[in-house]
DNA sequence: TTTACAATCAAGTGATCTATTGATTGAAGT
DNA sequence: ACTTCAATCAATAGATCACTTGATTGTAAA
């Protein structure tokens, strides 16, 4: 049964859609936005059997949505660009549009956290220009790693409340991490306000702002 | 079996991302964007039995991605807003980017009709503020009525032929028609360069042009 | 070569998705 | 009320997908 251009190119635009329709891709997408991961790292993160996010990786792959590269005898997995990123924060933003169960979700378990607006991009540049903010990431050290924000403080979440001293009290602190449903920048912001710190979050985290063209650090000490 | 929030909300991400992973929710949420119609219309214009037509509409209802209205014994589905589109054209660009196999079909079906770049969006306006093209929509007549660009001459492309005369000879000739893989805008531009006239394309189609927050002329002769 | 280990492959089961069929609902007209 | 027709619902069979298990491949080190 053949069909004509327009289906064929409409079939391989749904087989890149259905790529994306599981939670536990685009958990995997996520991860990948920190930088590039070896399978079991990602099985261990996401909570998956080897095989399984084995399996899972490779869909991504067939769907032109990550890249990999072997080095020795790990295979190390990369989005295959930053327009992924571009087209998750899309699908992202039309659900969140239009789905009401997003919004219930969201209502129920980050609302009361984020009592302030997040920092946009250009406001967070703004600030670091003028010396007014501390940026603090507050992912993994593993992560930091691999890319952060220039300038950033990486102090994990679960580091935060013995570290404080690191802070500096009189400057506003600015807190993100993985996306924009990366709960770590909200408790941070949250754990540093109840001791009286001023702190924010910013819009989104470390993927969405590497697509977004602006400058990233990232650290010389892998390989 | 419980979820954490994130993961939670990645299921509403993934559930809207499958609405998309099939070709004819695609050509359905393609037709919807040129306007609204009947469950029939759209059924007939993709090929569809009409309880399938209307099942995939529901999916793509449960998504969020469509809305419906009834009107006496008639239901009119609409893409629910113009993000739907933005969500499309980046899943487009996703695909053209990293699978190997839509470039193979676009080669073989289209670039050979395309020799020449499509007009951009800005160039458009540009050339039609200074009087210099003539703008030429050629899909059916109802879905011109439906909203059309300004100033657009409306010659479906199976009467193209014989309507050759309305065209000014003098003016180049910019075609538009659904959507990027539209292949009316292809046919209309080589037609008319058979003819020896000067004529493009516009780049995507009327969806893309709406959603980019262009100007729009709504017949008002409908209701 | 042998061992060790990362990752993939292969096969099987249960779950989900697709498309068809025929019945049903809801609104208009007779 | 009865008919008509648009659209949805319900039930089904076939296809595809998800996850597990156990075997296999590929690379590095002993």
């Amino acid at each position: 049964m053949s069909m004509g251009p327009k289906q064929a190119i409409l079939a391989e635009f749904a087989g890149v859609a259905r790529a994306l329709g599981h939670a536990h891709r685009l958990e995997l997408l996520e991860h990948l936005g920190q930088g590039e991961r070896g399978v079991d790292a990602l099985a261990t993160r996401v909570g998956l059997s080897l095989a399984n996010a084995s399996q899972h990786l490779q869909q991504l792959r067939r769907a032109g949505l990550v890249a990999n590269r072997r080095d020795g005898k790990f295979i190390y997995y990369r989005l295959a660009d930053d327009g992924v990123t571009d087209l998750l924060t899309a699908l992202r933003h039309q659900a969140e549009r239009n789905l009401a169960e997003v919004d219930r979700i969201r209502r129920g378990y980050f609302a009361d956290r984020d009592s302030f607006e997040p920092v946009s991009r250009e406001d967070l540049l703004e600030r670091v220009g003028a010396g007014l903010v501390t940026v603090l990431d507050v992912r993994p050290q593993d992560e930091f790693g691999q890319g952060h924000l220039p300038g950033a403080v990486n102090i994990p979440l679960d580091e935060l409340q013995d570290r404080l001293a690191e802070l500096d009290p009189g400057r506003e602190v600015i807190a993100y991490c993985r996306g924009a449903y990366c709960v770590f920048a909200f408790e941070a912001v949250a754990a540093l306000r109840a001791q009286g710190r001023k702190a924010r979050r910013l819009v989104d985290g470390f993927p969405e702002w590497k697509a977004a063209g602006l400058p990233v650090t990232a650290c010389r000490c892998r390989f």
